[in-house]
RNA sequence: GCCCCCGUUGUGUAGUGGCCUAGCACGCCGCCCUCUCAAGGCGGUAGCGCCGGUUCGAAUCCGGUCGGGGGUACCA
């Protein structure tokens, strides 16, 4: 009995792809895709296959191509074939490929699998009209022109598009993730492949690539559910012409829902990797939490790493029902992995953050190396996303005469001050222990002030905030002198 | 309109006829800890869309219904 995920494929033979558009700024579905084919991929020790589909020049942009790229090696998802790392069924940019699309598309012709179709939409709208038909898409006019009604639009100069002629038996597909799913002729009308300017289109190109590729199995999101049914004829067709090897398997995965249930699209604030990374997500923050759309890899567990996600993933298990993008639960799923990331790692991606805010040098200074070691223990509990630390550390590293507070001290605050300014420059030795025993002699117990009332204060005179990390630690690191210099500051 | 998919607390899910007075996680609320913020600990809140049927027994099976979503291009 052959596996119902694999069937008669090898598990090192099976072959997925990640098939994205340069449009700009990966969406965190097309992410979502992304992640599940490379789990596959790797599950079973197959190959994942990048390819750039980018026929439709007019939208495609050359930063698109890159920022594809580069966010796929932020997400840590490596690819086995395609652009940058090569193989051998490319090119693997469409754009590379039209002398092979041109090819095909007039094969297709040529057997008649194909048809040129002269008619404008409003044409096949009256058609349908008239007739009183309630399906959809093209009627199949051009199927058997009339000579003479060809030679009356060839004189218009109507150019033609190439249609795909679908055949007339019912289409059911067992799908990996939904099961069984059928689609009656009638509903699936011929479709077109080559654009009346002879560019190829989407319908023929990402099947013909599929089987060219040898891919197996196609994992996309259920938006491309409907496009199944002319997809598969044409694979079968394409395999006829000795072009790949049929049909591969299919995979719907839910959709990724945004705000008030509707598809999350591009246009929806959060739909953007980019929006992640700038925020200071950890790639494996935002793969974990994407995987939970639709995957689970335990009962009673929703944090782990990609490679254990490789290992359990299951595409079977994969739940059909759409999800919506829940910004609470990927910061929490985040912070997990905030917690879990060892200090000097963490230390390593916070600077970025901190170079961008112009707290420290590019590349970061050894005195200001030495500071961020000793306070990044303060913070490594204290931040839920990288750029965090900027509010958080800001303060240690500011000039002096750029040193502001966000906060306000009331008159009240300011006497408390004064009191810890007085404590604190009388002190021996500036260490936090001797800082929170001095504080507490002077405010708790001298003014009879209680920690929160008596810490407050003197944590926004030092700080600039009402949020910090802890006070004496803060103190013994800005150092005696400018701590000293911004109490005496807050005074006035 | 037509085609297809989906339907368990606010969100993501577990659950494949009795183990379910429905489990877990996030959120939310309260308490504890506490120099702020986090983190951590403890407790609480809320759900099987609806109606029939099958069955001794249904979240689980069947039918219908309602609801949501996707697709209906010379975009991908």
């Amino acid at each position: 009995m052959s596996d119902p995920v694999l069937g008669d494929t090898q598990p090192s033979d099976v072959r997925v792809r990640f098939p994205p558009s340069p449009t700009g700024n990966l969406h965190v579905g097309n992410v979502r895709s992304a992640l599940f084919n490379w789990a596959f991929a790797r599950h079973y020790g197959g190959t994942l296959v990048l390819r750039i589909e980018d026929t439709d020049l007019a939208r495609n942009t050359v930063e698109g191509y890159r920022s594809i790229i580069d966010s796929l090696n932020w997400l840590g998802i490596d690819w086995d074939e395609g652009p940058e790392v090569g193989g051998d069924n490319g090119p693997y940019r469409q754009s590379e490929r039209f002398p092979i699309y041109a090819e095909v598309a007039q094969a297709l012709r040529e057997e008649s699998l194909a048809y040129d179709c002269y008619c404008k939409n409003d044409e096949v709208d009256a058609r349908r009209k008239a007739s009183g038909s309630k399906n959809q898409g093209y009627d199949g006019f051009c199927r058997e022109l009339d000579p003479d009604q060809l030679a009356v639009w060839q004189a218009e100069g109507r150019m033609p598009v190439l249609r795909f002629r679908m055949p007339s038996e019912p289409i059911v597909f067992d799908d990996l993730v939904r099961g069984e799913v059928g689609f009656l002729p009638e509903n699936v009308p011929d479709f077109a492949i080559l654009r009346a300017n002879g560019d190829p289109l989407y319908t023929l190109v990402n099947p013909l690539d599929d089987a060219m590729m040898g891919i197996t199995h196609v994992l996309r999101g259920e938006d491309l559910l409907s496009s199944t049914p002319r997809q598969i004829p044409l694979y079968e067709t394409l395999h006829r012409l000795g072009v790949g090897n049929g049909p591969p398997r299919f995979g719907h995965l839910p959709m990724v829902m945004g705000e008030g249930n509707r598809k999350l699209s591009k246009r929806d604030p959060g739909s953007g990797l980019l929006e992640y990374v700038d925020r200071g997500f950890l790639p494996e923050g935002l793969l974990n939490y994407l995987a939970l759309l639709g995957w689970g890899i335990a009962e009673d567990r929703d944090i782990f790493t990609m490679q254990e996600m490789a290992e359990a993933f299951d595409i079977q298990r994969v739940n059909p029902n759409p999800a919506r993008f829940d910004m609470k639960k990927l910061a929490a799923v985040n912070s997990a992995h905030m917690r879990r990331i060892s200090l000097p790692d963490m230390t390593e991606r916070v600077i970025p953050f901190l170079a961008e805010a112009e707290l420290v040098d590019e590349p970061i200074t050894p005195d200001q190396r030495r500071l961020l070691d000793a306070a990044m223990p303060l913070v490594h509990e204290r931040i839920n996303t990288l750029s965090e630390s900027v509010p958080m550390l800001g303060f240690l590293f500011v000039d002096e005469d750029s040193f502001s507070r966000t906060d306000e001290i009331d008159d009240a605050g300011r006497d408390v001050v004064r009191a810890a300014y007085d404590a604190l420059s009388g002190l021996g030795e500036w260490t936090t222990a001797a800082i929170e025993g001095g504080l507490r002699a002077a405010l708790v117990e001298g003014l009879g002030l209680k920690p929160r009332n008596a810490f407050g204060p003197v944590r926004v005179a030092v700080t600039g905030s009402r949020v910090s990390p802890p006070l004496f630690e803060s103190l013994e690191l800005l150092g005696r002198e400018r701590s000293l210099k911004r109490l005496q500051s807050a005074l006035t």
